[in-house]
DNA sequence: CGAGGTTTTGAGCGAATTCAATTCCGGTGG
DNA sequence: CCACCGGAATTGAATTCGCTCAAAACCTCG
């Protein structure tokens, strides 16, 4: 666990601390830890004690809910930039548990930072209402997707959504996700949502290789997920 | 449409203001416009220009994303004391559309307004901070009971959720929406909703008079929820 | 090459939807 | 006060989508 170089973060522009005064930073980075995680790692558990946040520089992780009868639901996909875990800005324990889905770079930034950036600059806690604010916006696109779609078209929300997400430039998309985890992610059991991408793959929607996949053909997408009342 | 007395609002311990230093009210507050509206009022729609949020000091509110199909799915219920449509305080369009399920009665906060909070109390935009994240946390809950519980457990969750929200104290509940705008919220048909709720009703779960409902077995409902493996 | 996990495929089942009445209820006008 | 209207709620029957259970095919990596 190193001290963090902030000022020269590869990822600073599209990170946290894009948005805040260099000197504070400059001031203040000393306080951020970075450090790598393997796949699989749990960073937090839902419920536990949530006295740091983190800052996603490289890789991708799961936010969980778990319930009682052995059921998951992954509520949200973070990738390179991402903030998260700052619920215990507020005295609150962790909404979710947090889950490395590739080996994983991070920044670790302790709540006595937080709160020392937050004072020190204003613009920092805007920064952090615009993440929120994002978050929000995100899960209740799940939320849409979850209440209002059938299977094949959750699946395709999903797979233009996660190409969005990685820039429309990208060719091939990293999918670290097992069939069984698109599934918690989107209401669906394995063997349904295996079955709805096997189809798509025999028909050349989209191709998949080693852990990435490019869609071939997006407008077959894109109509299924919103002309999908004809 | 009437400029407001903050200092003196009724709801103000539990709204926004309540964090907030009462000298910057006083100055502030003849900007903030109160008014009402019936039932069925849109407030705004998604996608529409955000230049002002709300805070709601009493009726009921659904937040509602609309699908191409003809599908609604409901994001968010809010209450006295919620606030909402702040989108705006980022140059974004609002995000879902606002309706009001019964009369209500609202401040008007122009983004003029909400950006001089900001500067002048920095406690501010952590209500701010605060309410998004209490937000965000009620979605995902709503997702995880979307994505995870199917619709037996759904409902259940729904009344323990809208139980807890109104104070566990109060008897007699709200209800002002109907069955298929419970289904609008939680994923399911009309009649899927009435056929569950109808069957409570006669198994004594909870009755229904007015509106207004009251749960008598509240232990079944927890027990299908959380238990629901088993 | 073999072992273990993941993906795919098949067949049957069940939960929720769809389609179609019927009943209930609040409000209106006679 | 009561009959009647229209929308909401309820109930029933048939259908379908996604789930469960089970087995086979596929990788991946020791």
């Amino acid at each position: 666990m190193e001290p963090s170089d902030c000022e020269n973060c590869a990822i600073r522009s599209v990170a946290l601390f894009g948005e805040i005064d260099p000197e504070t930073v400059a001031r203040l980075q000393d306080q951020a830890q970075e450090f790598r995680e393997p796949a699989g790692t749990v960073l937090y558990e839902e419920g536990g004690n949530a006295d740091a946040a983190f800052t996603l520089r490289e890789g991708i992780i799961k936010l969980v809910r778990n319930q009682p009868g052995g059921r998951e639901q992954i509520v949200r996909l973070l990738v390179t930039g991402d903030f998260f875990g700052a619920e215990g800005l507020f005295g609150d324990g962790h909404h979710h548990s947090a889950v490395a889905l590739t080996p994983v770079f991070l920044c670790r930034l302790p709540n006595p930072l937080l709160e020392q950036l937050r004072t020190a600059d204003p613009t920092f806690t805007n920064a952090l209402l615009n993440r929120w604010r994002r978050a929000l916006n995100e899960v209740e696109t799940l939320a849409l997707d979850l209440g209002a779609r059938k299977a094949e078209e959750r699946v395709a929300s999903f797979l233009l959504h996660w190409q969005t997400k990685h820039g429309p430039q990208a060719e091939w998309l990293p999918l670290p996700l097992s069939r069984s985890e698109l599934g918690d992610l989107l209401g669906l059991r394995v063997e349904t949502v295996s079955r709805v991408m096997a189809r798509w793959k025999r028909e050349g929607v989209f191709e998949e290789r080693g852990g990435h996949l490019r869609l071939l053909d997006a407008d077959e997408l894109h109509q299924l997920v919103d002309h999908s009342g004809a």
